[in-house]
DNA sequence: TCTTTACAGTTCTAAAATTGAACTGTCAAA
DNA sequence: TTTGACAGTTCAATTTTAGAACTGTAAAGA
């Protein structure tokens, strides 16, 4: 499987992986949620090498989760901010920091905290049914195939050798 | 940055990722919640090679998201099963599936629906407020240093080569 | 009995991605 | 005139991943 392929599966969070599944993409939208814009501002926040970060950035903007704003001529210099697209991503980032506040810390504490601006007070980010309100738990929710479906998502992988499949059949 | 480092960065998004941040993980992981349990059906179901499933796994279970239950003597086998933590992980799976149901999907629609037992429905994900209940929007939210801080989250980044100052400080 | 198959890995080489460091080019400030 | 900030690009060395074959146990089939 390549990478490219990944986002043409027919599976929602295979596209999604292949979007943003990997370290230093996650961690750019990490900075860009906290405000980063820049270059050199990524850079030295993560210590990313310039040669992939630049990589990264270039994706995400073909991709249309950032957004390349020129913000000075002469020489021209840009801006990446997130686009609506880009911001839709905020429940998986904060799904990702709430497991790790509630897995990953150390006796001190989290390092961050979350304020909800709306009713003032510190909060976790809870997930709940857009249906019924309720919390989701796993054993509750019951997949079954869409409209797009034709998925690898819906087969319980039987016995055939499939990537091997396409290869042998000549 | 080292990949090792990342599980004791003080951020707890750098930590999650040094744990479930790379597409392999979470394709695995995808593929845990939709039961698959043996070493076969993963490799079958995603076309990973041997060796890097059997890499991730252990690693899997080092971290404790996965438990490896034996289940058949001669010769020993063993299922990989999530664990508390490894379920915790839900929200971050259905974070990742909505996102690609919202911006990457094609003209056939979804490949899968989700129906929650307890209302019956098939729904959206919704991440809210554990303390108002309300949908939570980026712009809303404000972050700030708690006990476990001192963290590279809470910096914006001033000057300093920061990967350097370690090694250098000799 | 001999061969094949399912299963869960391990081992090896080639290919691809990432790191680390230096280099390019524009402009402003010292 | 030199230095520094900024946003990249280039390239060799290292690390990861892909792809394929191989190991070993036991059940099933010829």
């Amino acid at each position: 499987m390549k990478w490219k392929e990944l986002e043409e599966e027919p599976c929602s969070m295979a596209r999604t992986i292949g979007v943003i599944g990997d370290r230093w993409t996650l961690l750019i939208l990490r900075e860009c949620f906290l405000r980063t814009r820049r270059f050199e501002g990524f850079q030295s926040a993560l210590g990313i090498t310039r040669h992939l970060l630049a990589e990264r950035l270039k994706k995400l903007v073909r991709l249309g989760i950032l957004r390349r704003i020129p913000y000075q001529e002469a020489p021209k210099r840009h801006e990446y901010i997130l686009t609506q697209k880009g911001l839709d991503l905020y429940p998986i980032m904060m799904a990702l920091v709430h497991w790790g506040d509630t897995h990953m810390v150390d006796e001190r504490g989290r390092p961050l905290l979350h304020q909800h601006r709306t009713c003032g007070k510190d909060f976790d980010p809870v997930i709940v049914c857009s249906e019924c309100g309720e919390p989701l738990l796993a054993k509750e929710v019951h997949t079954h195939p869409g409209p797009g479906a034709q998925s690898p998502l819906t087969v319980a992988a039987p016995d055939k050798p499939k990537a091997k499949a396409r290869r042998s059949a000549a």
